[in-house]
Order: structure tokens, then C-alpha cells, then sequence
DNA sequence: CATTACAAGGGGATAATTCCCCTTTTTGGC
DNA sequence: GCCAAAAAGGGGAATTATCCCCTTGTAATG
């Protein structure tokens, strides 16, 4: 028996492509398509049969995808929806993920990766790949950057330098004692465990400008 | 006596504001407007008089700004010259500058700058500024950096991590003793003198990537 | 063959960093 | 005023990083 799959997106013509794409796995078919959330809504209120999979798209007209994700939790919790997107917005990923999306793809991806992803989402209720880790890395480290108060991310600025601790805590007016407690603290917070370790996350998170 | 000035610009509407913005400058004169490097040489060919200052555009039809200032450079080597655009490519700014510009500014300037500029080129032969000293650091960085062999790349690239030398040295089937070295070398090609200032080069030249 | 350049390795010393555990002072609510 | 949290400072020890000066093998080059 074919895992069910229903499409959401409001470009017909790549919503047909993908129709035709999908009926092409083994295992899948593809029962409807709709143009936007509030379609899906109502053919779900309407008491039909529910897919195993939701293709979702973001960027809708009516009702988007963050919308109808949110809609699905409330009403739906254990549905399957796979988030197929042209935006690659770490916010809205986390935000899709935190709704309960079980995958999160790019519309430029292979057929093979894509094809991978629904098998996955089936055997395992959830597909990840580089760009959900890579959001999920970059939240991770926004939520620690955000628990910084000011006068560490000075000494993370200082850090970032070729002075010596020592050199920082004149800069900083502090002892060298406190810039060590100001480092180790760090440490523990931003999960490092080096100077250099410093140093990548403040490039990262964008607190050192290069 | 004012300083005479010479517009290259093919943007007429921009070359017109100019003039009247320069013209405004105490001190300053426009005395001709040319919408391509052509119709400047054909100008000084004819034996017209040589302004103090020549305000070049980049990007011209015709003959562009590159190839009038080597033209300037073979045949009018003294010629005072200001570049004037729009893209800001370190590479095109040091090929200028090789070439004997004199100073080299965004469009977007403000008037106060621009004014400054004529002056410190008239006063100082020469007018420098942030967007110069970036692409300058950035050549003398690249320079620097083609210096390098693939080992030392290789080894720039551990130093990026929170590994200790020891563990690079693992990593790389080297003792410390020559990690050391590695170190000691590219302390004295790059110019820094810690891992900080290893790491921090290796990023700005996109050797690790973040 | 001699020269030069470079990769690899090393001895030994000093300075910087990392680590753990502790005290005092300031500060911001309640 | 009191309490909790944050900021600031510290002792002492182990590990790393930095520095300078030196040797050996190897490959390339004139």
C-alpha cells in the first residue's frame, strides 16, 4: 500500500511537476493538491481522509506555511508535514521545526535527496540534513550569545585580539585575575574550551566584526 | 588662482551636478567635462592645457577609467588624478593606485569629504582614506598568503580549532617540535605573533571557512 | 658538484593560558 | 534592611604557547 501524500503550494506549475515526480516513487502517490493552507484546512475540516505526508509550502498567498504549521499542531499534532521552501531563513526553520514539521528541504534539491527524505520521514517520523543542522547550530548559539551580559562581550572583543590576557585586563581596567574569571566563565557558557574557541564563536555570532 | 579640475564621467547628469558642487569649493574650478577617456586624450593630445586635478570615473563606454589612467601613466605621468565610482573591488582600487592614482572615492561620499579630498591632493599629492587602507591590507594579506605552501596551509587550517599544537601535530603525522616551527615561520611571514592573529588571518583570507 | 631552499626535527627557557576552588564587593529587587 | 545574583579579585598548579637557536635529510637548480 502507497503512503499517501498531499501537496500545498500555490505554483501550480511546480505543484503538478511534483505530483508527477512523487507518483514516480515507489511507495508514494500523491491523493490532492491545494493552493493554500486554508484550502487544506477545510478539506481536513471537512472530514477527509488525512495523508501520511504534507508537502508544505512557505511563501502562500490566504494562509502561509508557518500559519497552516501552527494550525496543524493545534488541530492535527501527529501529522507529517515536510516544509519545501526557496527561503533558507534560520528563524523561520526553527520556527517550522518548533510547529512540528518533520523535515525542512530546498526547492533546488536532487530528486534522489528528496525522494531520501520522504522514506525517511516514513521510517523514521523525521528527515535532517545540513541546513536544518546549520540552523539548529546557529540558534544554539544566538540563545547563548543573547545570556552575555555587556562586559563579556567586551572581553570577548578583547579576545579576539593578539593582546595577552593580561593586556585585556589593563585595557578593561580589571584585574588579570578577573579577566581569568570573565574567560572561564565563557568557557562554560559558549561550550569552548580555548582561547581560540573564543574567538570562532564571536566571528560567528557576528560579535567581532571582522 | 584656482586649482583646475577636469570631469571624466559618462553619467551626464552626475558629471553636471559635480561641477556645479565643485565649482561651489573655494579654490576650485571645473574647466572642461568629457564623457569618455578618449575625449580627454584627444583633448591633451591637441595640446590643451593640463588641469591640477582630473576626477575619473571607473565605468565608462568607449575607453574606461583603467584604461585612461595607463594611458596617463605612459604619457602624462605627473597628472594629478582622483578616481570617482561606484564599485568598491579591492582589485580595481589597487590597480589604480599602481597605476598613479592619487586617491580613489565611493560616489556615495559626502560633499565635506570630497571637498577634503581636492585639498589633500593638492596639499599632499595624495589623498587616502578607510576604503583604500582595507583594500591595501587586504592585497598585502593575499600577497602574504600566495607566499604560502599547501603544508602551512594545512596547518593554518588545525590552528583554527580548539586542538592543542600537540594534537595538531597528531592530526598532521608531524612532532610538535615541527608544528613549532610551522608556527614560528608563519608568525614572521604573516606578521602576527599569536593564534589569535593566525586564526584571525586565516578567516579574513577565506583560508579556514567558517 | 655545489648551492639554495625547504621540510622536518630538536633543546631549553620564558611567558601565557587553562583549571579549580575560594573571598569580597556591588548591585538590583523585595 | 535583606537576600540573591552578578561582578570583581585571588592562590596555586599544570599545561600550552611562544621564542631563539641549531641539526639533518632531501629535492631542486644552476
Amino acid at each position: 500500500m502507497s503512503k499517501t501524500i498531499i501537496i500545498v503550494d500555490d505554483h501550480k506549475l511546480f505543484a503538478q511537476s511534483l505530483q508527477i515526480l512523487v507518483n514516480s516513487f515507489e511507495g508514494f502517490k500523491v491523493i490532492d493538491c491545494f493552493k493554500n493552507g486554508e484550502e487544506l484546512v477545510k478539506y481536513i475540516e471537512d472530514g477527509n481522509p488525512l495523508p501520511d505526508i504534507i508537502l508544505l509550502d512557505m511563501r502562500m498567498p490566504v494562509m502561509d506555511g508557518m500559519d497552516t504549521m501552527a494550525w496543524l499542531k493545534e488541530n492535527k499534532p501527529d501529522q507529517k508535514v515536510l516544509t519545501l521552501t526557496v527561503d533558507q531563513e534560520d528563524e523561520t526553520i526553527i520556527k517550522m521545526l518548533r510547529l512540528g514539521c518533520r523535515g525542512y528541504l530546498l526547492k533546488d534539491i536532487e530528486p534522489e535527496e528528496f525522494e531520501y527524505a520522504l522514506n525517511a520521514i516514513e521510517r523514521n517520523g523525521y528527515y535532517s540534513n545540513q541546513t536544518i543542522s546549520d540552523a539548529l547550530s546557529h540558534e544554539e548559539r544566538k540563545r547563548k550569545y543573547e545570556e552575555l551580559t555587556e562586559r563579556e562581550l567586551e572581553f570577548l572583543n578583547h579576545a579576539c585580539s593578539e593582546l595577552t590576557y593580561k593586556q585585556v585586563a589593563e585595557e578593561m581596567f580589571l584585574s588579570p585575575k578577573t579577566v581569568d574569571n570573565y574567560r572561564e566563565s565563557l568557557f562554560g557558557k559558549l561550550g569552548v574550551k580555548s582561547r581560540v574557541g573564543l574567538v570562532m564563536f564571536a566571528i560567528k555570532e557576528g560579535i567581532y566584526k571582522i
